[in-house]
DNA sequence: CGGATTTGACCAGCGC
DNA sequence: GCGCTGGTCAAATCCG
């Protein structure tokens, strides 16, 4: 599965959108993210051989650390956009409409880090560890554990990169940020 | 002692 | 139907 390379720029940065996580998630992320990638429907394509990092560390950089991110947006969202950018986002792009499950949305990006857990300003609980396939290195699944919000995530370092970090995000936070910025 | 993590077992979906 | 694979559960364990 290919990325698509995106337009790096997020007119909504920062914005408190109440049930959109993207909007969230940017707002409590202290780096740059410096380009998006945005996957059709398949998050887990990437098993399918293919150059999907061109590792350009565009010169945005974070100001306090030399992370370098990219976004990897994929809704599986047919028909129902959950609000806002992240759609919009997948519309502008290729977006292979249909067909699969239907995930109320879900985000990921890779980041360079050598640690595996970013504080993204939620709390999050792991509860399970797995071995998945054409991948030499494990990925960790987590909870947010905040009752009553059901928001998942996973993180497993890149397959051929193993500085990088892919996180990807599923679901929509019914609350506030532990911290608020 | 309580909450988080670990880890193997279990489950569901998919392809053959 | 079976086996493979990814995702989740939950009991045991860890750790503050």
């Amino acid at each position: 599965m290919d990325y698509y390379y995106v337009n790096p720029i997020n007119p909504n940065y920062g914005a408190h959108h109440d049930d959109d996580d993207y909007s969230a998630m940017m707002s409590m992320s202290d780096f740059m993210i410096s380009d998006f990638l945005v996957a059709d429907d398949d998050a887990y394509g990437y098993g399918v051989d293919d150059h999907h990092h061109n590792n350009q560390e565009s010169g945005s950089q974070s100001q306090s650390t030399n992370e370098s991110s990219e976004m990897a947006a994929f809704s599986d969202v047919t028909t129902t956009n959950n609000s806002g950018e992240a759609s919009s986002i997948n519309n502008n792009i290729k977006c292979k409409n249909g067909s699969k499950k239907e995930v109320n949305s879900r985000v990921a990006f890779r980041t360079k880090s050598e640690l595996d857990v970013m504080d993204d300003g939620y709390r999050w609980r792991k509860y399970g560890k797995k071995a998945v396939k054409n991948t030499p290195n494990l990925r960790n699944y987590y909870k947010c554990s905040s009752e009553g919000c059901g928001v998942k995530k996973r993180v497993e370092r890149d397959r051929d990169d193993s500085s990088y970090v892919i996180t990807t995000y599923e679901g929509i936070h019914n609350h506030a940020s532990p911290f608020t910025y």
